[in-house]
DNA sequence: CAGTGGTCTAGACCACCGC
DNA sequence: CGGTGGTCTAGACCACTGG
C-alpha cells in the first residue's frame, strides 16, 4: 500500500475536470510511463478507493474510461491489468502475389509465416445462398453464391472472421465448393479454371464491433475491428469473387504500396 | 410515454445476462430494426428507470455500453441520440496519381472533390524538429527532418491530423517549408526539386483514439480512429517523406487496388 | 476462505438545454 | 423554469479467482 502514493498521486474535487477523470489521467499517464507495465496489474478498487478517498463508483468510472481506451481489461476475479500487445499479423502488399500461391501456400498461410506464429482455420462452413444486395452489386448481378466462412486463428486466438462469395456459375461443383480447397486456396482454383488474376479491389474501413463479433473474434472492450471488402478480377475485368473480412484491430497491420503514376 | 411499451419490452431480473445488457439489446434491437431512427432521441433515463422499473444507474450502464460500440450519443441536457452517420471521405487508390498533381490538385482536394463536401486546413505548422525513433528509420538515418503539421476538415468537421517529416537536405530553404506549398502539394514540389515519385507505401492500424486525438478531432466516443503511416519514395529509391496520419474512422473508406502478379 | 471485479439500489447535487 | 444528462455517495449482494 504505501507504494500507491509514489506512483499516484491526489485529485482535487473542487477542479472543474470530474474527479474520475483526474483518477484515469492519472492512471493513464502512470501508464505511459512505465510505471505499470505491460500485463502487470492495477491496484485494486478497494485500494484506489482507500487512496484517492472516493466511492467504488467513481473508481470504476476511470476503469470503464481506460477499458474504452483499450488501455487496460478487467479479469472477473482477478483484478484491472494494463493491456499487452498481441502479436501482429502484417499484411505485405504482395499477399496475393501468384508466385506465393504457386508454392501451394494460401494467403493466409503466407502471412502467418512471416510473423512466425502457429495458424489455424476454423468454423468452416460452405454453402450456397442468396447473395446480399452489396455482394451482388460487387459481383455484378449475380442472384445465388457460393459462400465460404471460415475464422482464422493465431497461435490459438481468434483475429479474422471472412466470408468469400463467389458466383455459382463459377464455383458451383468445382473444388472451391468443397470445405478443403486444395493447395494455393481458391485463388489457385479459379486460376486453374480459366479465371485468370488480373487484380484486387480492397476497401477498408474501421468501426467498433458489433455484439456477435465481440464473441466470435473474443474481442477485449476498447478494441475495434478493421472491415476489410475485397473483390478480384479475372483479365476479362469480370469479379470473380468478393471476401468480406472482419479482423481484430489489435492483431492486424495493413500493408500497401501505391504506384506514382 | 404509451409509445415505450410498443417499442421495448422488458427485462427478467432472474435471468443470466445481466439487466443492464438486457435493455442495452433491446436499445440496440429497436435502433437497428428501425424503431429508433438516425438522429433520433431515445427516450430519457427517467422514463427508462420507470418503463423497467430499474434504477437510474442501470439505464445508464446501458447507455453507455451503447456509446462503446459508437451507436448512440448522449447531449448533457438534451437527451441520447441514434447516432448518425457523417459524410464519408473515400480514398481513392489512385489518389496520388501525377496526373491530380499536373492539374495543380492537392490529394486532399482532390478526395473532397470526389466526395461533394466543402475542404478546409487549419492548424498549420511548420518547423525543423528532432526526428523521432520510427520516422528516423524509414526515412534512412536522418537525424532532423522538417515537419508540417496540419488539421483537415471537412463541412467544418474536423476528420483528418497529420504530418509530414521530409529530410532537412531536401525540403530546408524550400516552398516546402512555406506554410502554402503551392498548386499540387509537396509532392508537386518534391518532384521539381528533382526527386521524382516512383512509389509510396502505406501502412495502415486501428485503434481507440487518445485523449489528445479525442479533443483535436472532436471524437464522439466509440469512434475509433484509423492511423496511416505513408513513406514516399523516389525512383532512386529514396524514401522522401514520411506522413503520419490519423483519421476519424467513421468519416473514411479507404480503396486500394492489388496487382495479381 | 479472502480478495477481486460485476451488478444493483436509492438517493443527492450539479451543469446544461430550451422554452 | 423543468427536463435532461453528468457526477458522486454509501451501501448491498453476487460470481469468480486463487491459495
Amino acid at each position: 500500500m504505501g507504494s500507491l502514493p509514489g506512483r499516484l498521486g491526489s485529485v482535487d474535487p473542487t477542479s472543474d475536470r470530474a474527479v474520475f477523470r483526474q483518477i484515469a489521467d492519472q492512471l493513464r499517464e502512470a501508464i505511459d510511463r512505465g510505471r505499470f507495465t505491460e500485463g502487470e496489474k492495477l491496484p485494486s478498487e478497494a485500494e484506489l478507493v482507500e487512496h484517492y478517498g472516493v466511492s467504488r463508483m467513481t473508481v470504476r468510472n476511470s476503469f470503464s474510461m481506460l477499458q474504452g481506451e483499450g488501455l487496460v481489461h478487467a479479469e472477473h476475479g482477478r483484478g484491472v491489468f494494463v493491456r499487452t500487445r498481441p502479436p501482429v499479423r502484417r499484411l505485405a502488399s504482395d499477399r496475393f502475389a501468384r508466385r506465393h500461391r504457386e508454392q501451394g501456400k494460401s494467403a493466409f498461410l503466407v502471412e502467418a509465416d512471416a510473423a512466425g506464429g502457429h495458424p489455424e482455420v476454423d468454423s468452416l462452413e460452405v454453402r450456397e445462398e442468396k447473395a446480399g444486395q452489396d455482394v451482388a452489386n460487387r459481383l455484378g448481378a449475380v442472384r445465388r453464391v457460393l459462400a465460404r466462412r471460415r475464422r482464422y486463428l493465431l497461435d490459438g486466438r481468434p483475429v479474422e472472421f471472412a466470408t468469400s462469395y463467389l458466383p455459382l456459375d463459377i464455383a458451383r461443383a468445382t473444388q472451391i465448393a468443397e470445405p478443403n480447397p486444395g493447395p494455393g486456396g481458391i485463388y489457385a482454383r479459379l486460376e486453374e479454371l480459366g479465371h485468370r488474376l488480373d487484380h484486387f479491389d480492397e476497401e477498408i474501413r474501421a468501426r467498433m464491433p458489433s455484439p456477435a463479433e465481440v464473441r466470435t473474434l473474443r474481442l477485449a472492450s476498447g478494441v475495434p475491428v478493421i472491415h476489410l471488402i475485397r473483390t478480384a478480377y479475372d483479365t476479362e475485368g469480370r469479379a470473380v469473387e468478393v471476401c468480406d473480412t472482419v479482423m481484430a484491430a489489435d492483431a492486424y497491420v495493413l500493408a500497401y504500396r501505391l504506384p506514382a503514376t
